[in-house]
DNA sequence: CGCGGTGCATTTGTATGATAAATTTCGGGA
DNA sequence: TCCCGAAATTTATCATACAAATGCACCGCG
């Protein structure tokens, strides 16, 4: 929800260092200045740099060793599913394919998470998707209708109760949403996939994984062809 | 492959804290001592241990704010994906149900990635598929084998060209190595699952995913049944 | 008595300068 | 030529000082 902190200094520092490598402006292989020079070309001091790198370092972007200098490590060191690594690249250049590849993670996640949601939720669990669902129906408008719908993502998630699912769909969702808020608002139809919500909603009631997975799936491959359909629609666009 | 530099010194702080955190020895709201304190208290300087903060805040760990603090953020918060989080969790108490979930996120990502490099790979690709496949022929003992067959596995996930999906195969299998690798050594039966192998490869082979799907599916649920056979056999174990 | 603003104290954030450690590189000797 | 050691360079760490932010108590006013 919330990348590195904008507020602080190293934090404006490792979000600058931090896009340069991740849209390719700095190169894997690459060394950086010295960091004196450094700190003091982007007007900071040596602690800040050194607690910005110390981040990058983390994320598996850079790595640095004395005498030789920080280098910009090969790309699949990094962290790919890092929050601001992610948030980086979609910042700068949302490639279509990348774009894709996000898609194909959601089109993965989401189905099996159903499915495990409809073998082991809860009670309470259960009870928080069906409030989303209703929060759905009861939708005015677009943009209300599209918060209820990723708040009925979310219950769904969360009744899987594996942590490292939520997390992996936090990330890519949030990744996903800069791109798709804005279309999801231009939609007169917008409350078109209610019938598959339910089918979700109920199947996870009776615990049936499979009809949950496969009815999942079904809401997203619409979701999708509505999208593209839109996009043909408006901005005309060859494959 | 590698989690926080052990041989610097802030990269044993970062461990020290981060451990602590996961375990829960310290808890979601706790405030840590004050920086001059903590620093004093774990013997480096307040700027090593500030540079170590920073990378844990960067995980989504802790948060600290002036006049107030660094306090450990909600769980809900946590990196789960970063490779040092799940490092440290399954390093101190690997809670059965813990490791459930990681198996969980294997099942998920490997049918899938089948299915994705059937679809896309390109003859290179297919080519290290295969070549990967025939040094698990070759293998003669378990250990050998249990190698070539990490790397079948990751050709196929090379092969996806999805650097997510890899990013998280590569994570949760690095996980799971620290249970599993033991256990595959004491395997005798050690190549019985070629044959899944040979389909996997040659679904890749005819880019036909949903067979390849299904072949990489039957593959694993066949190595986890194997897995409980094995563990019923040495330690009796209810449930 | 309650309320709001104002200053103070405390803790993190940043800067600076110095020293230690690591490691590449270069030069000298066998 | 090859091996070993000294030198130089860059990161790693430390110590100290100051700036900024912010919770909290205190004070004045209604």
């Amino acid at each position: 929800m919330k990348a590195t902190d904008s507020r602080n200094l190293h934090g404006h520092v490792i979000r600058e260092l931090g896009k340069r490598i991740v849209v390719g402006d700095l190169r894997p292989g690459d060394v950086l200045p010295r960091e004196e020079a450094l700190a003091e070309s982007m007007d900071v001091s040596r602690t800040a740099l050194r607690e910005a790198l110390k981040v990058l370092s983390a994320k598996g972007l850079i790595e640095s060793r004395p005498r030789v200098g920080t280098r910009v490590r090969a790309t699949h060191f990094w962290n790919q599913l890092d929050a601001d690594v992610l948030s980086w690249r979609c910042a700068s250049m949302p490639a279509d394919d990348f774009i894709e590849k996000l898609v194909e993670m959601r089109e993965i996640i989401e189905p099996a998470a159903a499915a495990a949601a409809a073998r082991r939720r809860t009670a309470a669990q259960l009870a928080n998707v069906e409030l989303a669902y209703r929060k759905m129906e009861a939708s005015l408008d677009p943009e209300e209708w599209a918060v209820a719908d990723l708040g009925f993502h979310d219950a769904v998630l969360q009744a899987t109760g594996n942590e490292l699912m939520i997390s992996l769909f936090s990330v890519v969702e949030s990744a996903l949403g800069m791109f798709f808020v804005l279309s999801a608002k231009t939609a007169g139809n917008f409350n078109y996939s209610l019938p598959h919500h339910l089918k979700v909603l109920e199947a996870i009631r009776r615990k049936q994984p499979e009809i949950a997975r496969k009815a999942m799936q079904s809401m997203i491959e619409d979701s999708l062809a509505n999208l593209h359909k839109k996009r043909k629609g408006s901005s005309k666009k060859a494959s």
